[in-house]
DNA sequence: CGCAAAGTACGACGCCTGTCAAACTTTGAC
DNA sequence: GTCAAAGTTTGACAGGCGTCGTACTTTGCG
């Protein structure tokens, strides 16, 4: 009927959670793993958003679809698809005014010896 | 003999790791765990060190030692003793000089609805 | 000296989480 | 319509880490 929704890009991806209802404890769980670090690092250094593919990490792709999903759930990252990719963009404004500074230092931490 | 040094208060607490070889990996996974962060909360609120005791864990006095001592091996704190009890010091300025705003940023995000 | 206080050291245990492979889904291109 | 590309889902497994109790050590006090 045509009151059904159809199945749309849109509902392939789950909804982002409000940064406000986050906690500290689960950024900091999210970005504890070494994986989800160099994701972030990764589009905080990008231009503009990246499909998961164009990050390559050295896990199977199982396994970076569960890193992907934690850093959603913890409000880092917002997703959407274009075709058959996943895009992922940082929510840098959102997540800076919830935690303010926490995220620069942790990209500033990332380039040392 | 004269020559072999006594055990002294000093000798019973290890070196302190130099803090420019702690890895941002290291500190995370110090920092990641609730109890641990509450250590470090007290710290930067209280005015002067704080022997083990005086802060009340939700843990056992065992797994209380457990958690100073990641703290201290991930450069954040300085332990001394003082009779029976072991002082513990925030490493305030070495901490932010490694990893600028880390710190602060971690306490701004513990108070919070 | 003898005892209590404050931690430490050592195993042991249980859960949590990162990991993978395999099967499946959706999309785009030919 | 068929096939490949890109991810997802599910289930299983292994290792690590937080936890505790118990025994031990060091110190201070009477």
């Amino acid at each position: 009927m045509a009151t059904a929704r159809r199945k749309t890009r849109d509902d392939r991806v789950p909804d982002h959670p409000d940064i406000h209802t986050i906690s500290l404890q689960q950024v900091l769980e999210a970005l504890v793993d070494p994986v989800r670090r160099q994701i972030v690092n990764e589009l905080y250094a990008a231009p503009q958003d990246l499909a998961c593919g164009t990050i390559d990490l050295p896990v199977s792709k199982s396994t970076a679809t569960h890193h992907f999903h934690v850093l959603r759930e913890a409000g880092l990252i917002r997703q959407y698809y274009v075709g058959t990719s996943r895009m992922n963009a940082l929510r840098r404004e959102e997540f800076d005014e919830a935690f303010p500074g926490l995220l620069q230092a942790l990209v500033d931490g990332h380039r040392r010896p």
